[in-house]
DNA sequence: GCGCAGGTAGAGT
DNA sequence: ACTCTACCTGCG
């Protein structure tokens, strides 16, 4: 077991904030009389299991040091001061400064590379809940079923082979709906050589977006999202309709970008759960 | 029943 | 270059 104290890091937070869909709460017995609220988490990145409990600032992970620092650092971000980021925010932007402040544990992750696109062409025209739903179904019918150290069943990422030798509309029955197709194709062009991931990975963030809009079904707000979580380039800045609302109610003339050079992507995040989940709206 | 949910492709001006 | 619309599905 690990244990930290960061402000900067609130599971609830980072599940909600959308960016990743295979972490969320663990449903604990319900019992009325007891507190056992230390909110536990669960989390499943590549062939990885993790279980966290979280209370205040403090957070337990339960692996191994090595585990630890060898994987799951890494993939939280915990190397990096968020407060770094937020104190760049100009003291006369309330707005900016109050979103901060509301959804202050969250951080960028680093997520895997396929299962960002496929995640975020299926969150299209799309709710959260569903999309979640969406991404159970296809990790249950077409991932690799396995253990954790407790023996519990999991199921992985379904790999780019394993999805492009399905039909266009085999998806339908995991409730892909039109994105269906999306998905299947993505998987064909990645696993003929058509998109190499590799080199995606090595790219610069213009490069490596006009790459992923070659693909179809992924467009400008899906490119911005596989580049800012899974290739960790943080001046990509997704636009959605709640960034777009949010931008035409406090950023008139546009959102300052010049300003937070390097860092747009994390202020996209603090917008983006500040409007999905501040009691305002 | 109707509009919308972290949009996008394709057709039509 | 812009604007418009269809698209699966489920939930209010």
């Amino acid at each position: 077991m690990v244990e930290i104290r960061n402000p900067h890091f609130n599971l609830e937070q980072i599940c909600q904030s959308g960016q990743c869909f295979r972490m969320k709460p663990i449903n604990e017995i319900q019992d009325e009389n007891v507190f056992l609220k230390d909110s536990r988490y669960e989390v499943i990145a590549g062939d990885q299991y993790l279980e966290m409990a979280q209370k205040g600032e403090y957070c337990r992970f339960f692996c191994s040091q090595v585990e630890f620092d060898s994987f799951w650092k890494g993939y939280f971000d915990l190397e990096q001061d968020y407060g770094m980021y937020i104190r760049r925010i100009s003291p006369r932007d309330t707005y900016l400064l109050n979103a901060a402040a509301f959804g202050l544990g969250i951080r960028i992750l680093r997520q895997d590379l396929w299962e960002m696109i496929v995640s975020f062409l299926i969150s299209q025209q799309n709710n959260i809940i569903r999309i979640r739903r969406c991404i159970d179904n296809i990790c249950k019918t077409y991932g690799e079923k396995m253990n954790t150290p407790c023996g519990a069943v999991y199921y992985g990422f379904p790999t780019p082979q394993a999805l492009a030798e399905l039909t266009d509309d085999a998806l339908m029955a995991c409730n892909l709906g039109y994105r269906s197709k999306y998905v299947v194709q993505a998987a064909r062009r990645v696993v003929s050589g058509e998109m190499n991931l590799e080199e995606i990975r090595g790219m610069s963030y213009e490069k490596a977006k006009a790459e992923l809009l070659k693909m179809f079904g992924v467009g400008e707000k899906v490119a911005d999202c596989i580049c800012l979580f899974a290739l960790h380039h943080l001046e990509a800045f997704p636009v959605d309709t709640h960034i777009s609302q949010a931008l035409q109610a406090h950023y008139k003339r546009g959102f300052p970008k010049k300003r937070y050079k390097g860092c747009q992507g994390v202020l996209q995040q603090y917008i983006f759960y500040y409007e999905l989940k501040s009691i305002s709206k």
